[in-house]
RNA sequence: GGAGAGAUGCCAGAGCGGCCGAAUGGGACGGUCUCGAAAACCGUUAUACGGGCAACUGUAUCGAGGGUUCGAAUCCCUCUCUCUCCGCCA
């Protein structure tokens, strides 16, 4: 959610930034924030005056009864009941205003970074970096969903008897995969100064407006509705959220955790022929990581997260490129998403595995989550996220591009975390 | 799930319906003292939204929301959460 403020003093560069996103109606919902705010704080003005006025009043009277003059206090007395009708009045306007003005913010996505680069969807995001040399399989090579059959390792249809489409079933050496993975990533991410987090993974209403997951995106969300309890698409969701409300001291900042979730995605009405095996899950596993940072330091903090992602690739041998979202194809939150794709040799498509974002104070405006520096000002920090990684298409990545004769060979860092070789 | 108690500032903790944005203690920060530190002493120590170039100033906030009253941290109602005991239980 931007600042009103910042709507209000800059006005041109988020006209200009929603231009970017080839957002609809950017121009009549800025003016409609504009007016609405102008309305608050005139009732507001208005209010506090005569709120002003009668906390006086009130006063004068209590003076008035002690000295023992009633009917000076009774007058006085009348006249603060028409003050406090007429701010009755004004706080209707106002609270009124300020919902609407509320109501009208979250429609508001992020302003793109300079850097983000004007586009109407995934045709225009920028190649920043491409990473090992595609690979090119025998003819008679499987893609993923058959060789999940092929070794038994994972297993769709006791996933659909016993939840529906889209939960696999991990089995054997496929359940050890995963296991692997997760420690891996973690234990990587603990090496580059992450710490670890272990959050619950249903969140409260709360949770999801300060990520911006609501309003409007409930859909995509499984609810519990008994307890009001939402189930978690992302850790980012918690993780960021224990910084809701929250001034945090100076010298605490950077803060860097991560954690390892599950993660619960509806997916409603996107499934599809292109969308087979692992390349999208209801369930799926992910290690995220998360920074708050000073607005100064976000923009390293982001380059910074996105080579530690790539190191994580070039670990599993796994070719990849980086783009750089433009901004049709950005998220409603983000200020500048990188997304790295690893290939798939038997699929011949790229899979995004990983999605690096900075969200500037969007989140944290939302969230309440400042800090305080050294001159007393109290600021909204910066907070920013990446997958590190998402594992269902790392795993089909995996499987596809390492499969020989022999079976599928396991990349050679994860060997100490599999206890195995060769999946065969 | 049943019964009871409670929720006040960074923490602990006081608070008669007006003199309470809130005593006191602790912590933190700044200063005096010191070669330096400790101790002692002095001072500072919330947030949001308005107005103002600024100094400054208005309003709101004592778990949340309503109500009573000229006036509410203080009285009433609803909700949420925490704690204790009982029940159930990985």
């Amino acid at each position: 959610m931007l600042t009103v403020a910042f709507i209000r003093e800059q006005k041109e560069i988020v006209l200009a930034g929603l231009a970017k996103r080839n957002f609809k109606d950017g121009e009549e919902l800025i003016q409609q924030v504009l007016d609405t705010d102008l309305l608050r704080r005139t009732a507001q003005n208005q209010a506090d005056e005569l709120k002003a006025r009668s906390n006086a009043d009130s006063k004068k009277i209590g003076e008035l009864m002690k000295s023992g003059r009633q009917d000076e206090a009774t007058a006085l007395r009348a006249a603060v009941a028409g003050e406090k009708e007429q701010i009755k009045k004004l706080e209707e306007t106002w609270t009124q205003a300020e919902a609407t003005l509320q109501q009208l913010l979250y429609k508001i996505p992020n302003v793109p970074h300079a850097h983000v680069p004007a586009g109407k969807g995934a045709e225009d995001n920028l190649v920043a970096h491409q990473h090992g040399t595609v690979p090119t399989l025998p003819a008679d090579s499987l893609p993923h969903w058959e060789l999940i059959k092929k070794y038994d390792i994972i297993d769709f249809d006791l996933g659909v008897k016993i939840s529906g489409a889209g939960f696999p079933v991990y089995k054997g050496k496929g359940a050890k995969l995963q296991r692997a993975l997760i420690n891996f990533f973690l234990d990587q991410a603990a090496a580059h100064g992450y710490r670890e987090m272990q959050p619950p993974i249903v969140i409260n209403e709360a949770s999801g407006y300060g990520t911006g997951n609501l309003p409007d995106k409930e859909g995509q969300m499984y609810f519990v509705p008994e307890d009001g309890l939402y189930l978690i698409p992302t850790a980012e969701v918690p993780i960021t959220n224990l910084y809701r409300d929250v001034i945090i001291p100076e010298a605490e900042l950077p803060v860097k955790n991560v954690g390892y979730t599950p993660c619960f995605r509806r997916e409603a009405g996107s499934w599809g022929a292109h969308v087979r095996g692992l390349n999208r899950l209801h369930q799926f596993d992910k290690v995220e990581i998360v920074q708050i940072q000073k607005p100064e330091d976000s923009y390293a903090a982001l380059e910074d997260m996105c080579r530690y992602v790539q190191s994580l690739l070039e670990k599993l041998e796994l070719p990849y490129r980086k783009l750089l979202l433009c901004g049709g194809d950005m998220g409603f939150n983000s200020a500048m998403t990188y997304d790295l794709e690893v290939y798939s040799a038997a699929q011949q498509r790229w899979l995004e595995v990983s999605s690096v974002s900075n969200f500037e104070t969007f989140q944290a405006n939302r969230m309440k989550l400042r800090y305080k520096s050294k001159d007393g000002k109290t600021t909204l920090l910066h907070t920013l996220n990446g997958s590190a990684l998402a594992l269902p298409r790392i795993v089909a990545a995996l499987l596809e591009n390492n499969q020989t004769a022999g079976g599928i060979a396991i990349p050679k860092v994860l060997v100490p975390y599999t206890g195995f070789e060769v999946i065969n």
